[in-house]
DNA sequence: TTCATTTATCGTATATTTGCGATATACATA
DNA sequence: TATGTATATCGCAAATATACGATAAATGAA
């Protein structure tokens, strides 16, 4: 890949492909599960919870942090993470618009 | 990655992740909405469509169709593709389905 | 101050993805 | 039959993702 031909296509659709890359792992996605479940949302606790070790996990939580959909403050020795409400939204109405678009234009007959 | 750890997750979590991946490059949500448009759903008129060689396209193709959520069938020379909109409904269920769980934990107070 | 704890980051290995050109295959047509 | 057209696949290169251990940085506790 000399080249990256991201830049090429939609806006629109670049910005959703970002968010759904980072859905596109299992711990991504349990990880955002973890977090909407708990309170105190402390990475420690994420990483018990998870089959990865402790440096992966945090790859992971950066990952998410990148995309916006995960905010983190450091509160002493540990550090707090959250979903970052207005951005999952912001990907929830995208997919939701997306897929809506599409699924919009169903036929009665497809052609294979 | 001596060893791929992604089987260690839940199943459902492993599910919706395949699908968010398929997602997660804006030429296959561009080839979706192309295929979700026509009815003729011919592999080159995609090709003019995108900013990508002919065997970059096929790529995508065969990676949508591997997950499920587009079909071809051969038809003379030309292949003819369409949305197989039994599983792209399922990976709409099941998106629905995890956003909808973490929307729904969505607290007053988020402590970061 | 010293030690333990928590987390991020670095370095590294390996796997996967992205992308292209070249080529093979399969059909249609002259 | 020979030729052109459409598409898949192969081979390759480069980029990115996945995963871990080791280590650094920062804090809290003894």
């Amino acid at each position: 890949m000399s080249v990256n031909k991201k830049s090429l296509f939609e806006a629109e659709d670049i910005v959703l492909a970002d968010f759904a890359k980072a859905l596109g792992h299992p711990a991504r996605i349990a990880i955002l599960k973890e977090l909407a479940k708990r309170k105190e949302c402390i990475c420690g606790e994420i990483v018990e919870v998870l089959p990865l070790a402790q440096s992966t996990v945090s790859q992971h939580l950066q990952e998410l942090k990148k995309v916006g959909l995960v905010r983190g403050t450091i509160s002493g020795v540990k550090s707090c993470y959250c979903i970052n409400w207005e951005n999952f939204e912001k990907m929830v109405n995208l997919l939701n618009l997306a897929m809506g678009e599409i699924t919009k234009q169903k036929l009665e007959d497809s052609c294979c």
